[in-house]
DNA sequence: CCCCTTTGTTGGAACGTTCCAATAATTATG
DNA sequence: CATAATTATTGGAACGTTCCAACAAAGGGG
C-alpha cells in the first residue's frame, strides 16, 4: 500500500512551481500560463495526485458538499426523487453526502448532526420525521429544504412538494366518475402528508355529496400496513379503496385478493406517489402520479439558489400532479341480486 | 444565521481551559479531572459546539469514515444490503458516505473518485459494474470489500457474496422435484453474477439429465428486461422459469400472465435475491433467499477488521442462500389432450 | 523537607489546502 | 528607452483540529 497520498507540495516539486500556482492551476485559474498548467497539471496525472477534500475545505471554509438526508432506503419513491436531486447537484459540481434516517426520529437527528460535522453547504430533506422544533433548529442552522412536505410554516427554509389536497382529490373524482360511491381511504397514519391526502379525500367526498360515505381506516405507508387497513376497510363493503401510497396499495391489492374479490372487477384500487414500480405490468397500479425526479431536481435548484442569495424569502413550489390510469380501477359494476 | 460555528477555542475560554484539555476532554480521555471535564461539556453543550470534522481528519489523519458504493438505489436489494452495513458500521463508531454508481461505470469511477477525496479508510462496494483493472487499482490504493460479487480473484480485497451456482442449482432443483423438465433460464445479463447463475443452471439441468431441455435466454435485471425476456422464452413453450433476480421476475410473471398463461398453473416462475417485496402477498414470489442485511453486516465487519490489521490476508465469506417456496411454483400440470 | 511519581494541564507544531499581498517577469505606452 | 500596466508567480498566514513534549500541582516515600 502507498505510504501516503502525495499532496500538492509533492506536485508542486515535481512541476517545478509553487504550491499556490498549483492549486491556481487546478481551480482552473485563467491567470496561470499555459505551460505552467500543462506541467501542473501532467505532474498530478503522473503522482496520482487527490486534493484533500478536508483540508480544501478547512483552507477554504466551504466544502462544496450538500447533505440529503433521506426517510427510507426502502420506499423507492425516495430513490426516484434521489435521482433528480444527485443529477443537479453534481451538474453544479457540489458533491453530496447521502444519508438515511431510517424511519427513525432520533436517527435522524443524529444523521443530521454527522452531516453538520461535515461542513456541509446545504441540506435537502427528502421526508422527514422532524418535529417542528427540531426543524426550527435546523434550519436557523443552516440552509434546507425539504421536500415531499409541507414545511411552510418553518420561516427561512424553502419546500418543494405536491399538493396532496388536490392529489386525493383527483383520485377520488376518477372513481366518482367510473360511478363509485362507497369510497374507503386507507391513510398513511399520523404524519402530514397522510393527513393531506385524507383531507383531500374528506373534501371531494363531500363536494360529490358523498359524506355519508366517507370511511377512513387508520393505515400506514407499508405494504402490511396497507393489508391490514384494506383488510378492515372490507367491512365496509367499498367498491373502491383509495390507499395513501403505492406500496400499501399493493399490500391493499394483496387483501383484496385475498379475500376471493377481483380487483378492478369487485373493488377498484387507487395509489399515491407514481413510483417507477406501480407501472410493472404484474402490478399495473392505477395512482396519483407525482413527478419525483423533477421534485428532486427542483429542490437542489432551490437549495443552490439559496446558497447564492442566503437572505432570500423562503420559495415554496408546489408542483401537481398527474392521475395515471392503470389497470385496479375500473367502472362499478352492478350487483347481481344473486 | 449565526455567523460563523463555535470552535473548540471558544469553548476552551468558555470553560477556562485550553484547547487541548478540551480536544482531550470530548475524546473521552481518562486523563481530565471531573471538575474539568463537567465545565467543558457544559461550556461545549451551552455554545451548540460541533467539531469540524474537516479539521479532525485533516490533523488526526484519519476520517473515521467508510465509503459505501451502491450499483444502483432503485433495486432494493440494494437497500437491504446497506441496512446490515449501516448497522454495524454505526455501531463500531464510524460515518459513513454513501454514494451510488447509477448503474454507470464512469460515473462509478468519479463516485469513489470524490469517496477517496473525502479521506474514507475504506469502501465497501455493492455490487458494481468496474473491470478488474480499476478494481485492483481502488484495491491497491484504499481497503475495500466486495458485496454480491466473486471478485476473489483481486488481491487484498475482501469478499462477502452468496454462492450463485449453489443457489441457481436449488431453484433447478426445487423446479424438478415438482415434476418440471422444460425450465428455461432468463439470464441477467453480461456480468459476473448472472453468468454464475446461468451456469448453475446448467449444471443442474445436466445434473438431472435435463440437458437437452436447457434454454437461456438473454436478459437483464430490471422488470422490463424479465419481461422482454420472457416473452421470448415462451417460444420453447416452457413449463417453467429460473429467472436471474426477483425484479425481472415479476416483469416475467407480467409477460406470462399477459400472455393468457396462469402462474403458477401453467408456468412456475422461480427469482433469486429475496428482496422483502417478493414476499409482499400480491407478489407472492417463490425465490432464493440471500441474507441480504447479513451480508451487509459481514461486509461492514470484514472491512473493519482489515482496518486493524491492514496486511491480513483476503478473507473471502460465501454465506448460503435459502430457498423459499411462495406461491409462483407449483406441480407441473399434465397438459389436458385438449 | 526535598525529590520522585503521578495526575492534570498546556503551548506549539503539524495536517494539506486556499487566499492574499507582495514580487518577478513580461508587454504596452509615451 | 524608461516607466507604467499587465500578467504570472510566490511565500506566508490562516482554517480547526490532534498529538506530543513539556510543565505545574499534588501526593508519597525516604
Amino acid at each position: 500500500m502507498s505510504l501516503s497520498r502525495p499532496t500538492i507540495l509533492d506536485v508542486a516539486s515535481r512541476a517545478g512551481v509553487s504550491k499556490s500556482l498549483v492549486s491556481l492551476a487546478l481551480s482552473g485559474s485563467p491567470k496561470v500560463s499555459e505551460a505552467s498548467r500543462a506541467r501542473i497539471e501532467r505532474a498530478a496525472r503522473e503522482l496520482g495526485y487527490r486534493p484533500n477534500a478536508a483540508a480544501r475545505s478547512l483552507a477554504a471554509k466551504k466544502s462544496r458538499t450538500l447533505g440529503v438526508l433521506v426517510l427510507d432506503l426502502h420506499n423507492p419513491v425516495f430513490a426516484e426523487i434521489l435521482d433528480g436531486v444527485q443529477t443537479e447537484v453534481r451538474k453544479q459540481g457540489f458533491s453530496t453526502m447521502l444519508v438515511s434516517g431510517g424511519d427513525d426520529p432520533a436517527r435522524e437527528r443524529d444523521e443530521i448532526d454527522t452531516l453538520l460535522q461535515f461542513q456541509i453547504e446545504g441540506l435537502v430533506l427528502i421526508s422527514h420525521r422532524l418535529g417542528a422544533e427540531s426543524l426550527r433548529q435546523v434550519a436557523g442552522e443552516i440552509p434546507t429544504v425539504t421536500v415531499t412536505r409541507d414545511d411552510s410554516a418553518i420561516p427561512g427554509m424553502d419546500m418543494v412538494c405536491n399538493d396532496d389536497v388536490a392529489g386525493a382529490r383527483m383520485a377520488v373524482d376518477h372513481l366518482v366518475s367510473l360511478g363509485h360511491r362507497r369510497i374507503v381511504c386507507l391513510s398513511g397514519g399520523d404524519n402530514p402528508v397522510s393527513h393531506a391526502r385524507a383531507q383531500g379525500y374528506r373534501e371531494a367526498m363531500a363536494e360529490h355529496g358523498l359524506s355519508d360515505d366517507a370511511r377512513i381506516v387508520a393505515g400506514g405507508l407499508t405494504d402490511t400496513a396497507g393489508y391490514r387497513a384494506a383488510t378492515q376497510a372490507l367491512e365496509y363493503s367499498p367498491t373502491a379503496l383509495f390507499v395513501a401510497n403505492d406500496i400499501a396499495a399493493m399490500g391493499a391489492i394483496a387483501a383484496v385478493e385475498e379475500s376471493g374479490r377481483d380487483v378492478p372487477r369487485d373493488i377498484s384500487v387507487i395509489g399515491y406517489d407514481g413510483i417507477r414500480l406501480a407501472g410493472l405490468r404484474s402490478v399495473n397500479l392505477t395512482t396519483v402520479a407525482q413527478p419525483l425526479a423533477e421534485l428532486g431536481r427542483l429542490a437542489a435548484t432551490r437549495l443552490l439558489e439559496r446558497l447564492e442569495e442566503p437572505d432570500r424569502d423562503s420559495h415554496h413550489d408546489r408542483v401537481s400532479s398527474q392521475l395515471v390510469v392503470r389497470g385496479t380501477t375500473g367502472s362499478v359494476t352492478p350487483v347481481p341480486t344473486s
